[in-house]
DNA sequence: ATCTATTTATAACG
DNA sequence: TCGTTATAAATAGAT
């Protein structure tokens, strides 16, 4: 109902299925709300999301209408006692779990690989174009992990180099003559607490053309200090 | 939302309210339905009429729903009549067996390249892994199938091929036009079992065109079954 | 989340 | 309940 009418069928997306289920999950509540006050209806919607959350809206009390849909069913069935009714819709609830589960389970073993012999071509090649869509959605996803990684171990580098900077300007007199100084200051900041190490390194930073190289081998050891890049 | 906006209250006439009801309500269930479908959630609506009458909508099973609904909602004060032993005893397997449910599920739409943002690095080179490893299993077993179609055609036509010749040798004679004697020679050297190619080719110039019809449909779904994927 | 072009839903009426 | 129609709402896609 917009600007192109959507198929109704399962939104491969999931971002697009996402924003869908919110927009149309309002809106159902909202009429569900709406026929229950126009009409002095009692209604009650419950909605679990494919993630498994749950909404719900009852226009009197949840447990009072599940209560009154039960009794209902169980009229519909037969005047009967309790038990062998209990005992039949839980026969049924654990059956349908059962079922859903066992297929979810297939499906595992099947993306992995196993069970495929009994599959036809075009199966099989849904599961290629599955598979190798996963592949390529985990594969970025690995990526831009990585790269996150990586952007916050820069930024860190790039603050303490400032901190460095802002540090080393506050000294009422360095020489700066060279190595030796540079120890010297190298002591006398530790105060802050910062490692002496990530000291030289930031100040080596500041004009030194090594730390592209760095940055592979800092991230293996984990150790992101030399990062830091103007 | 029609030729006057109505509002949000008691509708008074009954009879309107009965006309109001019964189209809202086919609306409020179509709507349902389609956030199902759409958005691959678990539905469930009841709705009870002013004069007591019941619709309901599940998505799967309504009792599933209503336990699923029972399991999120603290599980309290159950609308259910006994909370028998055996009761909770079927209960607990419920959710036991909805765990692993959601487990599963969880996990299929991870290998779809879902719900991938919280994992670790290192989950997704497992995935990858998987991934990769299930894709090769496809493809081997698609190709197998292909092979095996192929395999099937060639037989086919080679019966096919050999049962024309036998025929071709009881007719007492035959005119045969010049190009239909060439094919047939062709045809004699195809026992061996050559190419699809070459005994489909042979099938042509025979009298036989279901067989064309065969060979067709397994190019068409057999395209890359001699490709080499890397 | 916000904005629209469209599609849907539906109120009033026959 | 059904069909029609003018109009209100919902919403798909884009931002």
């Amino acid at each position: 109902m917009a600007r192109e009418r959507r198929e109704i069928r399962r939104i491969e997306s999931a971002a697009a299925r996402q924003v869908t289920f919110s927009k149309r999950r309002r809106g159902l509540f909202k009429k569900a709300e709406e026929l229950a006050v126009l009409c002095d209806a009692d209604v009650a919607l419950v909605v679990f999301s494919s993630t498994g959350k749950l909404s719900q809206f009852a226009s009197s009390s949840m447990n009072a209408i599940i209560d009154k849909y039960s009794t209902h069913s169980k009229n519909l069935g037969k005047s009967d006692q309790q038990p062998t009714l209990d005992l039949n819709l839980e026969h049924s609830k654990y059956s349908s779990l059962n079922e859903q589960l066992a297929e979810a389970s297939l499906q595992l073993r099947q993306m992995r690989g196993e069970e495929l012999d009994g599959l036809s071509v075009e199966k099989l090649q849904q599961m290629e174009k599955n598979l190798e869509a996963g592949l390529q959605r985990v594969l970025c996803t690995k990526d831009r992990q990585f790269m996150q990684q990586i952007s916050e171990l820069q930024q860190k580098g790039t603050q303490l180099a400032e901190e460095n900077m802002r540090l080393i300007n506050q000294m009422p007199q360095v020489p700066t003559a060279g190595v030796l100084v540079a120890a010297d200051t190298e002591n006398l900041l530790t105060e802050d607490g910062q490692s002496s190490e990530s000291v030289m390194t930031a100040l080596h930073s500041g004009n030194s053309q090594e730390n592209d190289d760095g940055s592979d081998i800092s991230l293996k050891l984990g150790l992101p200090w030399n990062l830091g890049r103007t």
